[in-house]
RNA sequence: UCCUGAGUAGCUCAGCCGGUUAGAGCAUCUGACUGUUAAUCAGAGGGUCGCUGGUUCGAGCCCAGCCUCAGGAGCCA
């Protein structure tokens, strides 16, 4: 096989007349000579000119959408308009074909539904090879940025042996035959007979065993699937989700949000220096899918525009009651449009609430913290009562425009007596969580960390709006094709 | 899980008050043209109207149940 050269490379070149070697897939085949290939490189297809002159007429019949050919030729300057270079084919051959009869894509426009229906080639499209692109980015970023701080990067189990994390539906791992169940004499199922010898699940979250490795690197982070058996049914929840989750010891809440402000900032900026083709394109289809929508329901900023001013301006940060007291006193509330209204501290902020503080009233990131003790999982710290004897955790929750929650976070309860009182409050077995305890018992210290879902990242900087179209392969209630 | 909406050709969609042979654009195929940009022009083929049952002389259309999808809500990242 000859070398090829990747198009991307190509479409920059600046010597002309050598002679190059193309793979890829063909998008379109124009007036029986002009071949748009693409092959991943980049979003832009190269063109190739066919002299169907002095072509066998089967071989140009097999030039069709979607076939992966090899193209050898002269790299010239476009004789047309609308590219700079071309490749005068000299030698083309059908590494694949594909009939044209039953080959689903075409070159045009196809909805987002269709295409999660064939997710398998998908990758195709203009739109998902820049969101793939986008999402690779993000996630290289990612480990680039813990890196470059002396973060550890630590694999926490995708099986866990505790039920008690306290996130959610967990989806059981078992080597139980179901016809046939084991039974105790009570009739309850004999885990003894199971894989582990007691009852496993696929994880909700690697946080308690970070913690753990926090309590000896200071600071590391986690990033893996997450799995939640959730009946969520919206575009930002998933069965199975990608998280990343630092944790830091000798931090305080403020050096948390510092922290998860620092590192959002950091990837966008990323994928905006390494991406730009695919941002771009991006940015335009969204101005494009934004043009059937009404007026004031089109954003007032395009994408790139959108991601520029979140890296050029502060979060907002204020207190839970901070949030409360704007939004009682909101129009929205005032004139009973909430369909939930705020009328007394405690309550938790429904996505009506959240959108408004984000989208509305500061039109910006904002961070919430200090949320009641009452809505918050048992191992945030806990603040002082304040003058109303009201109980708050030091939680923060990022808000991003369009996503809601991106990220959620606290600072540990790192005191063994309030952290046992808390768990004991809210039933958590600490029998079962002894060895998370023990960090408490061993040279315990304040530290804090935070979860960040990563397709909600790739869905804020791609503009995509479901969360489906982000993820290779969503797994979704009733659906877990390919 | 709840609320709302949708399911008609490969794709996107139209289909009147229940009435004869279910339409269009794109795609595909055939031919023409040949520096095109989702090429263009002419012609052709293509349907289990989501599934099951019911009402009716007659159902794509009305009714019931189910399935799937989308949007919103809850749960959360």
């Amino acid at each position: 096989m000859p070398k090829r050269t990747k198009i991307k490379d190509l479409l920059n070149a600046t010597e002309f007349g050598q002679q190059v070697t193309v793979m890829g897939w063909v998008k379109t085949f124009r007036n029986n000579q002009f071949i748009a290939i693409n092959d991943g490189s980049g979003i832009n297809n190269i063109q190739a000119v066919v002299d169907f002159n002095n072509t066998d007429e089967s071989l140009l019949k097999r030039i069709t959408t979607g076939a992966a050919v090899s193209v050898t030729g002269e790299l010239v300057e476009s004789l047309g308009k609308g590219q700079r270079v071309e490749i005068k084919v000299q030698d083309l051959e059908i590494l694949g074909d594909s009939d044209p009869e039953k080959f689903p894509l075409q070159p045009k426009k196809h909805s987002l539904e269709f295409l999660r229906e064939i997710a398998h080639l998908r990758f195709r499209t203009n739109t998902f090879n820049a969101v793939f692109k986008v999402r690779h980015a993000l996630a290289f970023a990612v480990h680039k940025f813990f890196n470059d701080q002396g973060f550890v990067y630590m694999h926490t189990p995708v099986i866990t042996g505790s039920d008690a994390e306290g996130a959610g539906e967990m989806f059981r791992v078992s080597t139980i035959d179901f016809d046939n169940i084991p039974r105790n004499d009570d009739g309850t199922v004999n885990y003894k007979e199971d894989f582990f010898g007691k009852p496993t699940n696929l994880t909700v979250s690697g946080q308690l065993e970070g913690e753990l490795a926090a309590m000896a690197f200071g600071d590391i982070y986690t990033f893996g699937p997450t799995f939640r058996a959730e009946n969520s049914n919206t575009t930002r929840h998933l069965a199975e989700f990608w998280m990343i989750e630092p944790e830091m010891a000798f931090y305080d809440l403020d050096d948390n949000m510092d922290l998860a402000e620092k590192l959002l900032k950091y990837v966008i900026k990323y994928a905006l220096d390494n991406c730009s083709d695919e941002i771009e394109f991006l940015s335009s289809r969204l101005v494009e899918e934004e043009k059937q929508k009404p007026q004031n329901e089109r954003s007032e900023l395009n994408l790139i525009d959108k991601l520029k001013f979140c890296l050029e301006n502060d979060f907002e940060r204020l207190t839970y009651t901070e949030a409360i007291d704007i939004l009682k006193s909101s129009k929205p509330n005032q004139k009973k449009q909430f369909k939930y209204l705020i009328d007394d501290w405690g309550a938790d902020l429904q996505s009506e609430h959240e959108r408004y503080l984000v989208e509305k009233h500061f039109k910006k990131p904002v961070i919430l913290t200090n949320y009641p003790a009452e809505i918050k999982a048992f191992y945030m710290r806990q603040n002082e009562p304040d003058e109303h004897g009201r109980k708050t955790v030091r939680a923060m929750d990022i808000l991003f425009p369009g996503i809601g929650e991106i990220v959620g976070g606290s600072q540990r309860e790192e005191r063994l007596e309030k952290l046992e009182q808390r768990m004991h409050e809210m039933h958590v077995p600490a029998e079962e969580l002894s060895w998370y305890l023990d960090t408490r018992r061993f040279g315990s210290a304040p530290h804090a960390g935070f979860g960040l879902g990563f397709e909600r990242l790739v869905l804020f900087v791609t503009g995509m709006t479901n969360i489906r179209d982000v993820i290779p392969f969503p797994r979704t209630p009733k659906n877990a094709e390919f």
